[in-house]
DNA sequence: CTTGACTCTGGTCTATGGTCAAGGGTTTAG
DNA sequence: CTAAACCCTTGACCATAGACCAGAGTCAAG
């Protein structure tokens, strides 16, 4: 077991491409590592659960610059459990509008697709029409 | 009352910016209108109710991409309404799906949030602990 | 006639999360 | 020794839906 990782390898390890992990670097996300002399870079090996942390984040919604709060905060030991639990809070409203919005959606588009037999051809296909009605705008002429 | 508008009108009518109808127009959203002699784009009245047509879908969920393969049906008389049907149930499982990966994301982030007292320091944060853990990777070394 | 409002084209820029290619240097296996 | 496999940097590119800008032409009001 080395105890340390040429990218290809952190890469095969975490399971996240060599791209993304110069990518991250760039970012800020993974700290700049060591280099040997012919200048590739030389991870040790928790590294790999440094990007074991980003997937997962990602998995649940966080984007890269949430991601990156959340690294500081754990590096951060001035920071408070509380400010954790705000960043979680945050992305839960975030996701629960996104929800309302797709819901919102879900219920429109099931109620045009209810008005529509589809049989026959298009001309005067309900969901056409109510798309191509302008409700409310021609009141004040 | 005009029998066409000049795109500045347009805009004002539908409440879409001229960026957005010149870039429809870019992308075979909007028929490419007549000109007068100095090139400005003369539009029928009827552009307003396309552009209306273009914001509803959008609300709804369908891109722009979406749309044009609505209006696309919507002016082939060998269309059937069960093409459009088609479209309206594609995105609709588009959204159900979107919905049940963000009902997911929610659920496993309220239990990490319910997991955490929110109390003291970040060190320990069973948040921080939960997103660093790596399950199910270590076991075949 | 001039000023301000309007329009034109073509191009660049935004955020997001990367991917891919070109053109090199390095290391390792046979 | 040589070829394959690896690594480096820089920079361009993908989709999405536009926003914005410069530089130039046009149109309407005063």
């Amino acid at each position: 077991m080395p105890h340390s990782l040429t990218i290809g390898k952190l890469s095969k390890q975490a399971d996240v491409s060599i791209d993304s992990i110069r990518f991250y670097e760039r970012q800020g996300l993974l700290a700049k590592p060591a280099r040997t002399e012919s200048n590739y870079r030389l991870y040790p090996l928790e590294a790999a659960s440094r990007l074991r942390f980003i997937k997962k984040a990602q998995k649940l919604g966080f984007s890269l610059g949430d991601i990156q709060d959340l690294l500081d905060l754990s590096h951060d030991p001035s920071a408070s459990k509380a400010d954790v639990k705000k960043k979680a809070k945050g992305k839960i409203a975030d996701i629960k509008s996104k929800i309302q919005d797709l819901s919102r959606m879900l219920k429109a588009l099931e109620q045009l697709d209810e008005s529509c037999d589809g049989h026959g051809s298009v001309v005067g296909c309900p969901i056409l029409i109510a798309l191509a009605e302008d409700d409310g705008h021609e009141c004040h002429h």
